[in-house]
DNA sequence: CGCAGTATTGATTGATTTCAAGTCAAGTGG
DNA sequence: CCACTTGACTTGAAATCAATCAATACTGCG
């Protein structure tokens, strides 16, 4: 994984611009002309790096901003009143954290970091008070929202009807598409998260995360050494994933 | 369920209006002053109502507007390749529809009506026209957006940990809680879809639903007679639908 | 037109089965 | 030591198969 800033210098804002982020083609100000993005940095806050297992902002925090990675990537936890921990989300690079507080104004979960890494804090009123203005920034932040909401029912569809090696053969694609959008190849990658991470978020034992990813293996769909992954075979790999038919439900057509 | 509009005369736009609308109070144009409401008022265009299994749109059109449910409600279809159906959504009245479409510019699914239902129709462009002068309309679009993916990651949980009697019971305080915010009981209402539907929104095979429903009647916690629903114990069914702890994943806490 | 008769769909309930995934346990390796 | 792998064994939640019932729609006939 490349190192997208090369600050030496460890302080925020060490020199760290909009311009000349290596994400500026993915990110917020993506559609922005030169003169409005300098408007969009000056209203950018940025952290000193975090280390792993560090958290960025706690469930229930009054919302007041967004996130975005610029480095490393975060797993969004939320605990429920029994104090189970549940992965909504993993972030990575170029990836929005923290849209759906705006509805009830509290964070809706704890973000943690998976390794070290670096965000970009943007106080919400001041983002919007932007995108009243620039169209282009407006748009961008729509469509963030739209496509997480689209990502959201993937995973939906995934716990719905699959089975463990499905999930898993997903999961991996789902990563790679994410990879790929900030530039990464999406055949070789390094997995942020922990297998007991992968189990939570997708509803499974850290043993049986093992053995199903052992088994894509076998199959030469994938091959893995660690946390580092090569899809080998990545059309394979999507068939498989969509390969057995939901369960007995949802056949049967019928008006309401 | 009562007759939000009188519409004696079946033509569009048949003297219907936000500043008159029973769901004003709970709809995108909730912040609105008079004379904004009038505006937007403007750009809607009113549907002749739909019949039950009618289509409202198809997956793949191309996105260029958004719905509110004004009566009646729909279900949200995907068709994946093998041409499986996988119910995403609900929607009962004043809840928007269609917002995933923005990010890839096309329809993620069908909207198909469960019973006799109108709608409103928003084009999006006009839509952000006036969101940009209108920052009472904007944050409502924000808000309405950012509450749909609290609920998806409601869903998401739900589908991750919890067993198909806690799931019936969680789905049946979400619409409880989803028909209070438009005016309704949330103690007794009529269930707009059949068993097959919720079975297949939920993961599960219809008699499942039918047992698990039963169950949850034979605990006294609801009385169910066709789709005719009373909640008799709101709190206690809130109990059971959180009761039993996550599978053995999720427990061990680590770093990342 | 109305009405009995029939088909169709939706829902409930019971009995039976299964296999996917959890659990327990031991071992590897960085 | 922690993250992960692998194996053997178990289980129980939910699917399946099947029978029945209720409600609604449809049909043709007097």
């Amino acid at each position: 994984m490349s190192v997208h800033f090369p600050d030496g210098a460890q302080r925020p804002d060490a020199g760290i611009h909009c311009q000349t982020c290596s994400l500026s083609a993915i990110c917020l100000p993506l559609a922005l002309k030169m003169e409005d993005m300098d408007e969009f940095d000056a209203i950018i806050r940025r952290r000193a790096p975090l280390v792993r297992g560090e958290t960025l902002c706690r469930q229930g925090d009054t919302f007041s901003q967004v996130f975005v990675v610029r480095t490393g990537s975060f797993k969004q936890v939320v605990l429920d009143e029994e104090g189970e921990e549940q992965i909504t989300h993993f972030h990575l690079p170029g990836e929005l954290m923290g849209l759906e507080g705006i509805n009830e104004n509290v964070q809706p979960g704890f973000l943690i970091a998976l390794e070290r890494s670096t965000v970009c804090e943007i106080p919400f009123h001041q983002l919007d008070a932007l995108a009243e203005r620039l169209p282009g920034l407006r748009n961008e932040l729509y469509r963030s929202m739209s496509r997480h909401m689209g990502e959201d029912h993937h995973l939906i569809r995934l716990l719905n009807c699959k089975s463990a090696d499905e999930r898993l053969a997903s999961f991996l694609l789902d990563l790679a598409r994410r990879f790929q959008r900030n530039g990464h190849s999406p055949k070789n990658f390094r997995l942020p998260m922990s297998r007991t991470d992968i189990g939570n978020y997708l509803g499974l034992a850290l043993e049986t995360v093992s053995r199903m990813l052992g088994r894509l293996q076998q199959q030469s769909l994938i091959e893995l050494k660690g946390r580092e992954l090569h899809i080998l075979q990545p059309e394979a790999l999507y068939q498989f994933s969509e390969s057995h038919p939901c369960l007995g439900h949802a056949l049967n057509r019928q008006k309401g």
